[in-house]
DNA sequence: GCACTTTGTATACCG
DNA sequence: ACCGGTATACAAAGTGCG
C-alpha cells in the first residue's frame, strides 16, 4: 500500500520514451535526508483551441481527431471557456500522448490556423509545474509507493507519485553542494577545447572536503577522477562559475577526445544545454555565479574575484591571480604552479561558500517564479516575472499568449527636472513609494483594460489625460489581481517581520519580502517589453503618462505652499527643506493623489551641475551620495575617479573652492611626477556587440580586435582594460592592452586633459572656476605661483 | 587646406 | 532579451572661408 512523505522539490525533468511510457520525474530532498526520484507515469501534454469561429466545436474537435495517423494521439479533450486578454472564448483543450505532441500541434496548425493555438510551446516539464501549481525548492506531501525493484546510483530511493499537495513554507533542507573550478593550459591566447587540455579541476563539498585533478599522467584519468569523485559525493548543487557559457561545454570536449561521457548527472547523463543559456545537470542544480553576478550593479567587471570580495568572502588570505594568467602559471611550474594550484582550490572553496550566502535570494526568487533554482539568475527578468505571470494565468483561466513579432516604437516616459546648479544648503528628497505599482494598481492598468481611441462603447473609460490611451473600470484586470496579491503578501510578511526573533526565519522572510518588491516593480517596463507575452505598450505609456502628472502636480502644490524645488526625477522631488511645510505636502500627496510618499533623505550639502542625473550630496550623517557622475562610472579611469571623490569630499565638508583648488593641483602634479601605478590608469570598457558589428572605430574595439588576433577570444559582454598611450593620431591607434603598457609609454598629457580636469572641471564650474581658470589655477601652483582669484 | 560645427556611434548611468 | 531619459566622448562627415 501507498505511504506519505515529506520532500522538498529540486529539479524535474521528462522521459518521453515510447507511446507508451512517458513521465515526469521530480528530484528532491526526503525530510529524512535522502535524495528521491519521484515518477508520475502517463502523463499527457496539452495545448489549447480557440474555437469561437465554430457553430459546433465539438464536432469540429472530432472531426480533427479522425485526421490524425493513430487514435492514441489525443488522449481525450474538452470544451471549455478561457480568458484570451481578459475576453472569455471558446476554446478546447487537447490533451495529447507526449509522444506525439509534436505531430498533433503540427496538424492542428494545418487544420485550424496557427494562431488559433495555445500553449503549444511550452515544454512538457515546465507545463507540468504549472498545472500541478508546483515550485521548486518548497517541500510537498505526496502520497507514494516505493518502487524497490530498481536501483539507481544518484538516489536513495524510487516512488511512484499519486498525489501531491504544498504545505507550510519552510526552511530548505541541508543541501549538498560541490563548488567547482577549472583550469585548462594553453600555450599561447585563449584555451580551445578542440586541442587544449584541462589541466587542473579543484572541487570542493560544503563539508570541505577539497580535492584535485590535476595533469600529471593524462587527461583521462584526470576527468575519471573527478567524474567518479562527483558520482561518489553526489551534489544536489553544483556551483561554478562560467559554467553556462564555458567549462560544461569544454569539459564534455575533452571528456569526449578521451573516449568518455561526461557523466555528472544523478543518471549519469552529460551536461546538456537548456533554455536560457543554461547548462543542465539531470537531477541537480547546477548553479552558475556569473549569472548572478552579471545582475549585480556594484560589481564592476563581473569577475570572480569582485564577485568574492562584494560579498565579504575575500579574507586576503591569497594572492590572486588573473585568469588570463593560469596557463603561464602552469607551464612554468615549479613555485609557480604551486601557488595556481592553491588558487583555483580556493576559487572552488568561495563557489560554495558565495551560494550559501545567496542561497535564500535564490530560492526566494525559485519558490516565487516557480523556475528551478538554476534558471532564476539564467533567466532575465523579463522573463523571470513572465513565469510568475504564468502561472497566476493559470489560476485565472487565462490562456498563456505566445510572444509574437512586434514593431518597436517607443513612448513618452518619465518627467526629469532641470537642476538649478550650485551648491544648495538643505534639501530634502521626496519620493513616491513604488509609483508605477501603485499607479498600476490604483487606476487598474493591464493588458486586459487597456483600450484605445476610439473607446469601445458599453464600458465605463478611465481617460489617460494627454493620451490616446483608456482604461476600462468595469472588471479588475489579471495585472491588477497580481499586483494585489504581491503588495498583500508583502505587507503580510512586513508584519511577520515585527514580531519575528528567530534570525533564520528572519532572513528568510525578509528575502521573501524583497523579491515581491523586485517582481512588483517589474511589472511596469514588463508590459513595455517587445518580447513579452502580455505586452502591452498603451499600459506602460498610460504610467508613465500618470507618473509625469502626478510629479506636476506635486510641484504645483509645493509652490502654493510655499516649497522651492529644485530638482526631480521621475518619482521624486528635491525641494528645499521645511519641516512644517514638507508634511503638509505629503499629506496633501497621501489624500488628493491617493499615493504614498517619504521623505527619502535630507541633504545637508548638495551640489548640482548644469546636466540632469548628476549630482552629489551629503546627508547628516556626513554621508557621501553621489549619483551619475564620473566617480560612479565604470568607464573612466580610477584615478579620475578618485580624484572627483576627494574634490566632492572637501566641496561638500566644509572646505571652500581654494582648497578644492590645492587639491586638484596635487593631483595633477603626482601624476606628472609619476607617482601613480598603470591599474590607476586603466579604462574598462564593455563589449556589447560580437566585434563584426561594431561599424565605428574606438580604443576598446580596436584593443579587443588586437586581442582577438593574438589568438585570446573576447566575447560579448567581456570587459576590455586599456590605457591611452603617447603619440599622433585617434585615440583608437594609440589605446594599447593594459598587460602590454609600461608605464613611460602612457600618454599623461591625455589623462590630465582628457580625464583629471573634466571630472573636476564638471564640479568647478559650477562654483565659479571656469575650465580656463581652473586650469590656470593648476598650472600656476604647479610653478608654485600663489594662487589668484 | 584648415578650423569649426554637426551628426552618428557607443557606453553607462538614473529612476 | 524590462522601460525611457539623459550625459558625454570621440570619430567622421559637413561647411564655410576671398
Amino acid at each position: 500500500m501507498g505511504k506519505t512523505i515529506y520532500f522538498w522539490l529540486l529539479d524535474v525533468s521528462k522521459n518521453i520514451v515510447n507511446e507508451q511510457k512517458s513521465e515526469i520525474r521530480l528530484w528532491g530532498v526526503s525530510k529524512e535526508g535522502e535524495r528521491i526520484l519521484l515518477i508520475r507515469d502517463g502523463v499527457v501534454q496539452t495545448f489549447y483551441v480557440k474555437l469561437e469561429s465554430y457553430e459546433d466545436p465539438e464536432a469540429e474537435i472530432k472531426r480533427f481527431n479522425k485526421l490524425l495517423p493513430h487514435e492514441s494521439m489525443v488522449k481525450s479533450f474538452k470544451v471549455g471557456k478561457r480568458k484570451i486578454f481578459g475576453r472569455e472564448t471558446v476554446c478546447a483543450e487537447l490533451n495529447c500522448n507526449p509522444y506525439w505532441f509534436k505531430e498533433v500541434v503540427k496538424e492542428a496548425k494545418k487544420f485550424f490556423g496557427e494562431e488559433k493555438l495555445f500553449e503549444d510551446d511550452l515544454n512538457i516539464s515546465r507545463q507540468f509545474l504549472l498545472k500541478n501549481d508546483l515550485t521548486p525548492s518548497t517541500w510537498f506531501k505526496a502520497s507514494v509507493e516505493e518502487l524497490k525493484s530498481i536501483k539507481l546510483k544518484g538516489v536513495d530511493r524510487i516512488y511512484r507519485v499519486n498525489e501531491i499537495g504544498k504545505i507550510e513554507l519552510d526552511e530548505p533542507p541541508k543541501l549538498k553542494v560541490m563548488g567547482l573550478d577549472v583550469v585548462y593550459f594553453a600555450r599561447k591566447g585563449e584555451p580551445r577545447p578542440e586541442k587544449d587540455p584541462v589541466a587542473i579541476i579543484s572541487v570542493c563539498t560544503d563539508k570541505g572536503l577539497k580535492k584535485q585533478f590535476i595533469l600529471e599522467n593524462s587527461e583521462n584519468e584526470l576527468l575519471k577522477g573527478f567524474i567518479d569523485f562527483t558520482s561518489a559525493f553526489n551534489p544536489d548543487v553544483m556551483v561554478t562559475f562560467g559554467g553556462n557559457t564555458v567549462h560544461l561545454a569544454y569539459l564534455s570536449i575533452r571528456a569526449e577526445k578521451n573516449n568518455l561521457k561526461l557523466s555528472i548527472g544523478k543518471l549519469n547523463e552529460p551536461p546538456h544545454p537548456s533554455i536560457f543559456g543554461h547548462v543542465s545537470l539531470v537531477g541537480r542544480v547546477h548553479f552558475d555565479l556569473k549569472d548572478f553576478t552579471e545582475e549585480i550593479a556594484m560589481v564592476e567587471h563581473k569577475t570572480f574575484q569582485e564577485l568574492i570580495s562584494f560579498l565579504g568572502l575575500d579574507k586576503g588570505e591569497i594572492e590572486h591571480i588573473n585568469p588570463i594568467h593560469f596557463s603561464e602559471f602552469w607551464s612554468q611550474g615549479g613555485e609557480k604552479r604551486n601557488n595556481l594550484l592553491k588558487y583555483s582550490s580556493w576559487r572552488a572553496a568561495k563557489m560554495v561558500e558565495a551560494f550559501q550566502l545567496i542561497q535564500n535570494q535564490i530560492i526566494s526568487l525559485s519558490q516565487i517564479t516557480g523556475m528551478p533554482m538554476d534558471y532564476v539568475y539564467a533567466a532575465s527578468p523579463g522573463y523571470r516575472l513572465e513565469n510568475y505571470l504564468m502561472r497566476e494565468a493559470i489560476k485565472h483561466c487565462e490562456l498563456i499568449p505566445k510572444a509574437t513579432e512586434k514593431i518597436v516604437r517607443s513612448y513618452t516616459g518619465g518627467k526629469v527636472l532641470q537642476p538649478k546648479p550650485g551648491l544648495h544648503r538643505n534639501i530634502a528628497v521626496v519620493d513616491f513609494k513604488s509609483m508605477y505599482p501603485s499607479l498600476m494598481l490604483k487606476h487598474n492598468i493591464s493588458p486586459d483594460t487597456i483600450v484605445t481611441k476610439p473607446f469601445p462603447k458599453g464600458y465605463k473609460v478611465l481617460e489617460v489625460e494627454g493620451t490616446n490611451i483608456g482604461i476600462v473600470q468595469d472588471r479588475r484586470g489579471f495585472f491588477t489581481d497580481i499586483l494585489e496579491k504581491l503588495v498583500r503578501e508583502r505587507d503580510s510578511i512586513k508584519e511577520m517581520l515585527k514580531e519575528t526573533r528567530e534570525t533564520v526565519k528572519y532572513w528568510l522572510l525578509e528575502t521573501r519580502q524583497k523579491t515581491l518588491k523586485i517582481l512588483a516593480n517589474a511589472m511596469y517596463g514588463y508590459m513595455g517589453w517587445t518580447g513579452a507575452r502580455w505586452f502591452i505598450r498603451a499600459g506602460a505609456e498610460a504610467v508613465a503618462a500618470l507618473g509625469r502628472k502626478v510629479v506636476t502636480e506635486t510641484i504645483e502644490k509645493a509652490d502654493e505652499i510655499g516649497l522651492k524645488v529644485v530638482y526631480g526625477d521621475t518619482d521624486s522631488v528635491f525641494i528645499e527643506y521645511d519641516e512644517e511645510k514638507t508634511n503638509k505636502l505629503l499629506n496633501w500627496i497621501s489624500e488628493e493623489l491617493g499615493l504614498k510618499a517619504k521623505i527619502d533623505k535630507v541633504y545637508s550639502k548638495v551640489i548640482f551641475t548644469e546636466a540632469k542625473k548628476r549630482y552629489a550630496g551629503i546627508t547628516g550623517d556626513g554621508k557621501l551620495d553621489v549619483v551619475g557622475l564620473e566617480m560612479v562610472r565604470r568607464d573612466w579611469c580610477n584615478y579620475a575617479r578618485e580624484t572627483q571623490k576627494g574634490l566632492l569630499e572637501i566641496l561638500l565638508k566644509g572646505k571652500g573652492v581654494e582648497e578644492a583648488v590645492g587639491y586638484i593641483s596635487e593631483r595633477v602634479k603626482l601624476l606628472r611626477q609619476g607617482r601613480f601605478t598603470l591599474e590607476d590608469l586603466i579604462i574598462w570598457e564593455q563589449i556589447t556587440r560580437s566585434l563584426e558589428d561594431y561599424v565605428a572605430n574606438a580604443p576598446h574595439i580596436s584593443v579587443a580586435k588586437e586581442l582577438m588576433r593574438k589568438g585570446w577570444e573576447v566575447k560579448k559582454g567581456d570587459y576590455i582594460g586599456y590605457l591611452i598611450c603617447k603619440g599622433e593620431g585617434p585615440l583608437y591607434t594609440r589605446s594599447k592592452h593594459y598587460t602590454e603598457v609600461k608605464v613611460k609609454e602612457v600618454d599623461i598629457d591625455y589623462y590630465i586633459e582628457k580625464q583629471i580636469l573634466p571630472v573636476c572641471s564638471r564640479i568647478m564650474r559650477v562654483l565659479g572656476v571656469s575650465r580656463k581658470k581652473l586650469e590656470s589655477l593648476v598650472a600656476s601652483a604647479g610653478r608654485g605661483l600663489e594662487m589668484f582669484f
